[in-house]
DNA sequence: TACTCTATTGAGAATCATTCTAAGTTTAGG
DNA sequence: CCTAAACTTAGAATGATTCTCAATAGAGTA
């Protein structure tokens, strides 16, 4: 999905659920969706406030967004604040541990182990935040070599 | 494992790298293996208060113990303070989302996840924090009830 | 035992992400 | 236009974690 698209599922989604879209909102949408990677609120906050957008807007907004279930928090041990995953369908965080690099992966596996968990557990599923941390191909030959 | 076998791994561990055994070390880790769930650091310094220990000393032992691998940070989406988890093998962590009861479940299906996973990326796995938010048995039937 | 050097402890201060407050601004709908 | 409710935001407050640094304890040595 092109980030423009993004952007506009975000809004969407806040309006479908009875906020009203401002120009902050807009804002913050958009550089969530431009982001690419995994953005922290710090990230957001830095890039909007050339708009004049503070960050008590920004963490309401997100807040907003994570509340709905579009975006999902993401805590990590490798980074002090928080980041958000703008997909929330259940897929492996693939984290370097040197770098901090993110990369997402979707393995069939993974929904085949969740079924056979609820049902097993007997609660009824939610969302998975799944992350495993390991040095990623470029570390490991930048390691080598030093 | 009892929890006195469990704290007595915890100081081996430590000593084992050139930390020294002290009586506030063997608090802190008697406080975590006695826990039985997944302890905050919050948790321990109250637990240990009344022998006098700073939390300083708490921070700096949990720290230490997870720079070990003896004990794996587990930052939630449901708690304000990081939980630690003594069971640092691949595990799923159930996370009830309204009571915040955390199950650990060992499903074998996940480590033959991770073993493809590291396979396809080509990334050295290190440790692995699974967690699936989701309602228990409990929960879903008191809010049947309300 | 006395000595020295290093590791450890811990009270209190500092940090920093996040949340709250309260006052001003915008908007929808009549 | 009005008005009430939603929205924004600067700045203060919160609260977990980290840092500082002076005091203490322990291991090795003579």
């Amino acid at each position: 999905m092109r980030p423009e698209e993004r952007a506009q599922r975000l809004l969407q989604e806040l309006e479908r659920h009875g906020y009203r879209t401002t120009p902050q909102r807009e804002a913050v949408c958009q550089a969530l969706a431009y982001h690419g990677g995994h953005p922290s609120a710090a990230e957001i906050v830095e890039a909007v406030r050339p708009q004049g957008i503070g960050q008590a807007t920004v963490y309401n907004t997100i807040t907003a967004l994570e509340k709905l279930g579009v975006i999902q928090a993401m805590p990590l041990n490798t980074d002090e604040h928080t980041r958000y995953d703008l997909d929330t369908t259940p897929h492996v965080n693939v984290v370097c541990s040197t770098c901090g690099a993110i990369l997402d992966c979707h393995a069939p596996q993974l929904d085949l182990l969740l079924a056979q968990l609820a049902s097993q557990v007997g609660t009824s599923f939610e969302s998975a935040n799944v992350v495993v941390y390991g040095r990623c191909q470029q570390c490991q030959r930048t390691q080598l070599v030093a």
